[in-house]
This record gives C-alpha cells, sequence and structure tokens, in this order.
DNA sequence: GACGCTCTGTGAACAGCGTTCAAAATACCG
DNA sequence: CGGTATTTTGAACGCTGTTCACAGAGCGTC
C-alpha cells in the first residue's frame, strides 16, 4: 500500500506542479505538498532538501516536456515533407508559444526561478536541458543554407531562442488582455521572418568595429 | 529636523533599491527598511500599502532612469551626427545591457515582478513607461527608410525590444561566467545586424498564409 | 496653560512561512 | 522474539508581512 520512495517523490512533483500553475512561486508552500500528499513536512524534507530543489526539478520536468514537444513538432513536419527553414523555425516558435500559453502560472516561475546557488559553478543539469533546447533549434539552422560555421551556428540560435523567449515573456508581463496572445504571435511571424532574410542576405557578422561596450 | 513625508517616501524607496540590489526581491524586508530608515515597521505601511507597493515604485524608477539613459544615448549620437540607423539601435540596446549590467541585483526583481492584481485592467503608470521606452525604439526606426507604417512600425519597435531583453535576461540566467557579458553583446549584434538587414529586404509582413496558431 | 480634537508614529501581537530534530513508529534481520 | 537501523512525524524555532490599539505630537480655542 504505501507508495515507493521514487513514486512519492512523482507525486509530490506532481502536487507541486499543480500548485506553482495555480499560483506561482508563491503557491509552493511545504505544509499544503504535505497534506496533498498524505504525508508530514518532515517527510518531504526528507524527499528533497528544501522547497527549492522540489521547485527546481518540477521546472527541468517543464524544459524536459517542452523539448519533446518541439522535436514532435518537427517531427511532424519531416513527416509532411515541409523542409523550408522559416517554416520550420516558425513552427519550434509555435510549440514554444503554446507550451507556454498551456502553463500560464508555471512558466512565470520557471523564469524567475534564480539557480544562484553555492553549487559548482560548472554545468549541470538544468543547462544541459537548456543546450539541448538549444541544439533543437541549430538543428534546424543547419538545414538552411546559410554560410554559418558550428559556432556562429550555435550563436545564431541562441539568439534566435532568446529572442522568441524575449517577446513571450515581455508579452505576459503585459496586462493578459485577450489580444495580447496574437500580437505576440505577429511579434514572433516578425522576428522569424526578419532574422531569416537578414542571414540570406548576410546581415550578420558583416560588421566589425561598431563594438563600443 | 522630521522629514517630510514625501522625503521621507524617497528616503524609503532609496533604501529599498540598495536592497533589491543587494538581495533580490528576497531581501526587501519591511523591518530592515524601517530599521534603515530611522522610523518603525508601522510607519512604513503608514507610507506605502505594503511591500509590493515598495517594489513597484522602485521598478518604475528604474524603469523612468533607464529611459532617461536611452534618450541621453540617442542625443549624444545626434550630436556626433550619427544618423545610421543600425548603429543607433546598437546605441540603445548598449544603453540596456549596460544598465542592466549596473544593476545586477535589482533587474531580474524588475522582471520577475509580477504585477497582477485585482488593479483595473487599464494601462496604468508602468505600462505608461514601458510605452515611453518602445516609442524611442520606434523613433529610431522611424528615421530608418523601411517600408513602414506607423501600426507596423510599432510593432517592430516591440519585437526589437523584447528580443533584447530576451537575450539580456537569458544571458544573466545562465551561469554568471565573466565571458559571459561577452556573448550577451555578440547576441544583441547580431540581432540587430539580421534585424536591420531583414527590415531593408523587406523580410517582415512578406508572408500571410503560414500563421497556424 | 488647559482642554479637546485630529492625526501620525509606534511596536507588540498575530498568522503564516521554511526548516529542524528529538522522539515515536516502523522495518528489517539474526 | 529482541535488537538495531531506518523512516516518519509534528511540535517548536526563528523569521516573515501585516495589523491595530494606544501613546504622543501638533494645533486651534477658551
Amino acid at each position: 500500500m504505501a507508495l515507493d520512495k521514487e513514486e512519492m517523490s512523482e507525486k509530490v512533483l506532481a502536487i507541486a506542479e499543480v500548485l506553482l500553475n495555480e499560483g506561482g512561486a508563491g503557491n509552493l508552500k511545504a505544509r499544503t505538498i504535505a497534506e496533498q500528499a498524505g504525508i508530514s513536512v518532515g517527510s518531504v524534507y526528507n524527499l528533497f532538501a528544501d522547497l527549492d530543489e522540489v521547485h527546481r526539478a518540477v521546472n527541468m520536468r517543464l524544459l524536459d516536456r517542452l523539448g519533446a514537444t518541439g522535436l514532435a513538432a518537427m517531427a511532424d513536419l519531416e513527416r509532411q515533407g515541409v523542409t523550408d527553414v522559416q517554416h520550420r523555425i516558425l513552427a519550434m516558435a509555435a510549440a514554444y508559444v503554446q507550451f507556454v500559453e498551456a502553463h500560464p502560472g508555471s512558466w512565470p516561475a520557471v523564469l524567475a526561478f534564480n539557480r544562484r546557488r553555492a553549487t559548482r559553478p560548472g554545468p549541470d543539469a538544468y543547462d544541459a536541458l537548456l543546450d539541448a533546447l538549444f541544439d533543437i533549434v541549430a538543428g534546424v539552422l543547419k538545414a538552411g543554407d546559410f554560410g554559418l560555421d558550428d559556432k556562429r551556428r550555435a550563436l545564431a540560435a541562441r539568439t534566435l531562442w532568446s529572442s522568441v523567449h524575449g517577446i513571450v515573456t515581455s508579452g505576459y508581463v503585459a496586462n493578459s488582455d485577450s489580444r495580447q496572445a496574437e500580437e505576440i504571435w505577429q511579434q514572433v511571424e516578425l522576428l522569424v521572418g526578419v532574422f531569416v532574410k537578414g542571414l540570406e542576405h548576410g546581415g550578420a557578422f558583416a560588421h566589425a568595429e561598431t563594438k563600443s561596450a
């Protein structure tokens, strides 16, 4: 009848995810988790070092699912024979936007989560997940025939990802009018269109002395 | 000897700004403010409804200063006779990046600040400040001779701003290696270069049926 | 000066939070 | 079954934001 330690951890994470989605980071409370999981507060701390670790674990689950969603979208396009780079990038962006819209409460918590701890400065599992997301975008860029070496393509992928990310988060920080979703998508379309056109015409890396910071 | 109500409010805000910059949102504590301002906790609540209002006021001061910094940068370029749009946009972006770097602690707090309250849905002073920032960017875009009407130019300004914003925040969420600042700037340069080139070649608004979300 | 009135400043008190840890309960094993 | 190791527990600690009954300061009037 008793749940495995691992099973109970997943139960806690499932509860935590709901709590985060309903009320943001401030709604993640040890006593609430314990009550809903049918255990005591102390047991929660037996499974996780602190609430930060719970929050981190939920975030990693979300990032992982987002990556899977993006890959699935790419596979769908492949199956349909779509090879146009702009279409594929837009599909990736759409997957991202939809994912954020599907997690209105917990996504801000993912972004605001400050994982600055005394932990080793080296890359951890969190960074690995983010890198995986970047790699998906870089893979799509590779299909396009821009004159980019690996290093520059990686930079372009991060830039593109971060830009979409910024558009989505800026849009969601603003007042949540229903037309907001429409404008977010318009901005993403503009960005992707301009980005692809700019890369095609060598707009990137075409200057060397403008840096002043 | 006693300070005016307004003066004391500003003193509180100055203290709050330091606290936020030193330790983020979690470091903004009523008792600390009261102690450093030489008043009691109750008096803090006499000046501000709650800590959220203090945080909001600090954020608005920062946004206001950021706008002033951007305008000053534009004025500098004007004085030097620089009219190139790409240069001007890069200068704006540089102002933004430098401002964020100058406020490493409080800027994440600005971004993470969730101003979702039961307040009226209409635009408030917070939105007005953000709009002012957008308008500055839109003004720069107006100088460039792209075929954009006011509406599309405003959209492009928001897109550009949000993208830079995303690059900066993504970079700062990542591990704070010192080389991070360098990559942030590389991404900004790439984005601006591609953006301008893309607009010149009509990459924006050149598609109508790709929307699928 | 003394009174009444208003208004502001005060800080003890309250509810709630994350987290700990001695003790109780349970599980395991010879 | 006895003894030991492990897990679970929840009261307790220190901290938080916020409140509110009260003390005191200012002020016009008699």
